[in-house]
DNA sequence: GTGGTCTAGACCACA
DNA sequence: GTGGTCTAGACCACT
């Protein structure tokens, strides 16, 4: 389900934050649905529960997920949006991306189909209005 | 010209690094042109030239650039090609940031014009064959 | 263990980076095997932990280590493959190397006998088919 | 009839030392014959006469050639021999770089014909006992 | 004057 | 406690 890859140099708490996402963007996790509880998904993927813990901050900083004190963390039903900040900082990373692989011999072909690929994907899940 | 960002978690030599990649892949910056020395690019960002130099070490160490001891840094003319570990690295990365755009709201059209635009600017520098 | 020789021209790190090459390339340090933290070494060899952090930096770079932050630095499990540019580096001073000892006496049967030693020895730690 | 590579790191004055003793071995030039003066070389190559002034100071050190003040520098007729230490950290070198080839996947067939046609070609010009 | 190396010492992020 | 980053400042090699 989860697999951390604990040899990279990203973060564990950063990975368990993009997996989550996509979890929720590909509609696997739905709306108000619960994310396991802190201890429980620490003892599965053998990490500390602090950082379990971090991931899931990071979440419902970045408006993916919202916590019931006492409860838990439950998926946000609404797709965060007016957050031009991120969509720039997104944008931005999307320009960076595209261009070093255009330059390391990458053609437009290719690129498009990545691109189209993903966007099929995770309309599955969420559908969304084009 | 250089816009760093001191408060941010991304290292400076790594953002050094980025924004000289853009340079290069953008066609500012010519190939076998010289970038600025290490203690002058030092000097006007008021960073070490430690940082600086790490960061050429990094351009280097990518393919972006050649060093000259004794003369300088130079932009290595032909890009680094036969780096299947980057290519897929990138790849990954370029699904990750598509499929959250899509989330966030963007559509596909906006989506594909922004690719369309950085692949059109980036031929401007560099031509390349497709 | 390690032998620095301070006053040689070839920098501290670079004497650590070919070092523990020869020892990985060996097998005497298994797959994901953990170097010596840092500071540790740092502190055994009297170096500056900036230096073993290069030395162990370039090793990434070289494909031979990988590195976990907050964990250690481990031996990469598998080879580096396809390093054309590596390849044709290490050909080019093969045949400089053989040159050289040719004219200063060296004969045929001593230089062979060199080589297959090396061979047979490395097959220890790391089999390999031919 | 000089190809040097301004690019590379390694200095302009050790790529002559290189490619003077290649020609020297190989029989290009014969002994005693003179070396090209000083200025003349340095105008031919475009570089500072005290480079190559270093050059052949570095030659002469390794005993390929000897200098008469005032006349120039001349190609020693005898290699240099008894000189256990140059050797041993050649024998040293080869074994570094047979093992490094030989774990990036080249096998012995390939590192033996490289050394065999060195040899050989080498042998065209100065006959050597085996 | 250029890059390259090294030291000393500090602070941060991560687990 | 681990690696990662950065600063300040020194010294060397090469041109």
């Amino acid at each position: 389900m989860f697999e951390l890859d604990f040899r990279s140099r990203t973060p564990i708490y950063e990975q368990l934050v993009d997996r989550f996402k996509e979890l929720i963007i590909s509609g696997v996790l739905k709306p108000d649905e619960q994310l396991p509880p802190v201890r429980v998904l620490a003892g599965e993927l053998t990490v500390n529960p602090n950082t379990v813990q971090k991931a899931y901050r990071e979440l419902e900083h970045q408006g993916f997920v919202y916590s019931v004190p006492g409860k838990g963390h439950f998926v946000r039903p609404t797709a965060p949006s007016d957050q031009p900040a991120r969509l720039n900082r997104l944008r931005q990373e999307l320009r960076r991306v595209v261009s070093e692989l255009r330059y390391l011999g990458m053609n437009y072909q290719e690129i498009s189909s990545i691109i189209e690929d993903q966007i099929f994907d995770s309309k599955g899940g969420h559908p969304q209005d084009d």
